[in-house]
DNA sequence: ATAATGCACTAACACTCGTTAGTAATTATA
DNA sequence: TATAATTACTAACGAGTGTTAGTGCATTAT
């Protein structure tokens, strides 16, 4: 019979979470269906549930896997002695490369949250306030020691979390311009607005 | 019976597409279904049809009516003599100000457009890539004529357009900010960019 | 070799979906 | 007041939803 696990070093579970990342970031989770990943999984609905428990639980493993990546990074920076632009700058680009090398995991994350069912809806947002209220407290504290400009906090982190997560729009018309460039004329845009 | 049109001035019509950008704001297009939305108007699900014609007219209604409104704004601006700066501000505050007081429209033709059925959907696209292009070409042109940073207009585009899409991650949480604070706070963010 | 497990299959359940037909009730026009 | 046009109603359609039960094959462990 047709058998999943068609690459190594990946169990079936994986497999079908990375396919269903693919569908629900084109379709949208509710416009995708568990007959449609089946399909691109090669193997009928039913037996889907042999290796996942319902198709929320895919939404769940991408939404927190993507949280979690987001702030373990941000602790290593919290940690770390750079100055604040130095900081901002790690993080910003951070979230450029997930962007551009993670996509369909991030755009999930960012777009289709909505779907989770309590109590993981509270959860990821919960996590999610918590992450810009710590990304605006390293402005803050940049702020009074004089290292950037005194521009809103939370304004700042707005921008800036917007305005990478936009860069769903260019992934589409990839042509005209490459990652590196995008990635250096980004940072400079939003780094220019915080210094001095 | 029951009867639609609460309000005058407002075609039944019109009752049934405010309720439902409501509707399609919080749950999504897809999920979304014409009885919830029956419901909230006060009719039966079948009485919807005798003032639309289908549950996807109601969504390129609103698609198309911001994108209009976005395009004839446009076109003042790029008529006008004002310099490069006040031209970006002019539409940086009206997109700000459209985010802030038609949140549900604005909000849809941001996020849900992807269910648009063709042609609309390509013409809906055309329409986007056009007036991105145009803004950035708002940009080159101050660039060459020195009123503006060196930046990649393109880029800029996309971190405005971005930045202030993201302003719906703030409406849920209005208290801590006003709106006027936000707006001149974004403005300064993003103009300050472009300065030279 | 035998038992045990893993996994894909078919079939089906109990919905919900957008939408249409046909009819009754209401409103506007004359 | 009689007639025409709107519009809301009930009932139902066919298709699609996530998910479960039960079955049998294939691989692995004993």
């Amino acid at each position: 019979m047709a058998k999943i696990q068609s690459k190594r070093n990946s169990t079936k579970k994986e497999v079908i979470i990375e396919k269903a990342s693919r569908l629900f970031r084109e379709k949208g989770f509710g416009a995708a269906s568990m007959r449609d990943l089946a399909e691109h999984v090669g193997v009928e609905a039913a037996s889907l549930y042999n290796h996942i428990q319902s198709k929320s639980e895919i939404l769940q493993t991408i939404c927190f896997k993507v949280a979690n990546e987001f702030m373990t990074n941000l602790e290593q920076v919290e940690a770390s002695p750079q100055p604040t632009l130095r900081k901002m700058e790690t993080i910003i680009r951070l979230h450029i490369r997930m962007m551009l090398d993670q996509y369909e995991y991030v755009y999930i994350a960012d777009h289709e949250w909505r779907h989770l069912p309590e109590p993981y809806l509270s959860n990821f947002l919960n996590q999610r306030r918590n992450y810009r209220k710590r990304l605006s407290d390293i402005l803050e504290a940049g702020i009074a020691k004089g290292e950037i400009k005194a521009i809103d906090p939370y304004t700042a982190v707005l921008v800036i979390l917007s305005a990478i997560s936009g860069i769903d729009s260019w992934q589409r018309s990839r042509k005209t311009t490459n990652a590196e460039t995008l990635e250096s004329n980004m940072v400079k845009y939003l780094i220019e607005g915080l210094k001095k």
